[in-house]
DNA sequence: CATCTATGTATCCATTGACAACATTGTGTC
DNA sequence: GACACAATGTTGTCAATGGATACATAGATG
């Protein structure tokens, strides 16, 4: 006797599907994500997904939709403590964004890979312009307290927000040059503070 | 009459696939490089490239090499310039980085993701060590002249080049934050350089 | 010249993403 | 409650793909 199945109707099967993808992506590579392969897990036919999603790049969209979501999260929530001076808030979102790419490295590289898609969708562009405009708010009150030089936060914000992404980029492995990505970048971003320029 | 066809033997296969599939890469995208295309536009069986690479990864190793070579090539020349004083070396370096970026997109793309899977065979890796180990040469040669602080020129070279690699994936279409990447990318290393921590 | 190696061709297979037609259920209106 | 429509699923088909195998052709070597 077959077990009972599921009815007709799934219920929830977008957010079903956003999620084996996200955990397929993390296991198996995104070059194996597999459209036939998440539908059998779910236990519904081949087509079923293409009432959510136009096609597999909307699914791949999708995904990184999600990623800037939670990563815009983990950047908002680093930088809302405010307990403590400029520098450890600046450490302690250094050290969230080193610990969303370790636990996220695919669906990080596809959150990338997918905004520099020439058909990406604006709704993929603004989610990653929301997620990573998180820094410069940071720097502004870095610059209330004297820790930080004057000029445009936004601006500011680059250099360290894009050396830790860049120190991702170039790490294997979650290290680099035989050291924890940690730790180096939160030495680098120490680095962009006090620059390389000799102080005389 | 059927036009006079290529002898049995390509003569140069591996090199031809390569080269056809770099040019793929530009233009189709990552995601629509597919060997029986590129097959058909050499004239060749669509087994044949497996005489030369064990499967559709190990060509996407060897473009990924051949990327890490180019990219080497184009920092070591940059590098090599020594008619300038070291701020103007150090600004002719990040932009021949940006433009590589901007000329090679995918493969830039391609090169990052290769060497993070799980399977990058050790060639690879070298390769992209080679590549990468380009910037402590010169910030040794700045730290001769004054111009960089004292310490270790291979930690110290990551910040500027991190960010530069951070600022290339940060952008869309060779812009960040609606300015070119190139004077970006110029001001946000000068920035790191200077630091931005007030100099009192 | 025979043998081995390198490199190509032809055929087959399983799997895939996309598409179209159809089936089932949920919702809203009268 | 019946009906119409919408939402969401199923079934079947197609073309294309990457991979594998057996075979064919040519180059190199002794």
């Amino acid at each position: 006797m077959k077990t009972p199945k599921r009815p007709y109707h799934h219920g929830n099967l977008r957010d079903a599907v956003i999620e084996l993808a996200l955990k397929s992506l993390e296991t198996h590579g995104s070059q194996n994500l597999s459209l036939r392969e998440l539908s059998r897990d779910l236990e519904v036919s081949h087509s079923a997904f293409r009432r959510h999603f136009a096609d597999k790049q909307a699914l791949l969209n999708a995904l990184a939709i999600h990623g800037f979501e939670q990563y815009g999260d983990v950047l908002a929530r680093a930088i809302a403590d405010r307990d403590a001076d400029f520098d450890s808030r600046l450490v302690k979102v250094v050290r969230s964004m080193v610990r969303f790419a370790g636990t996220h490295p695919v669906l990080l590289e596809l959150m990338f890979a997918s905004k520099n898609h020439p058909d990406a969708p604006p709704e993929l562009l603004e989610a990653s312009e929301r997620a990573l405009y998180s820094g410069p708010q940071l720097i502004a009150e870095g610059q209330k307290a004297g820790r930080v030089i004057p000029g445009d936060p936004i601006r500011l914000a680059l250099a360290p927000f894009a050396a830790v992404h860049g120190l991702i980029a170039l790490s294997q492995n979650g290290a680099l040059l035989g050291a924890p990505l940690d730790r180096l970048a939160r030495e680098t971003v120490e680095q962009i503070i006090m620059g390389l320029r000799p102080r005389d």
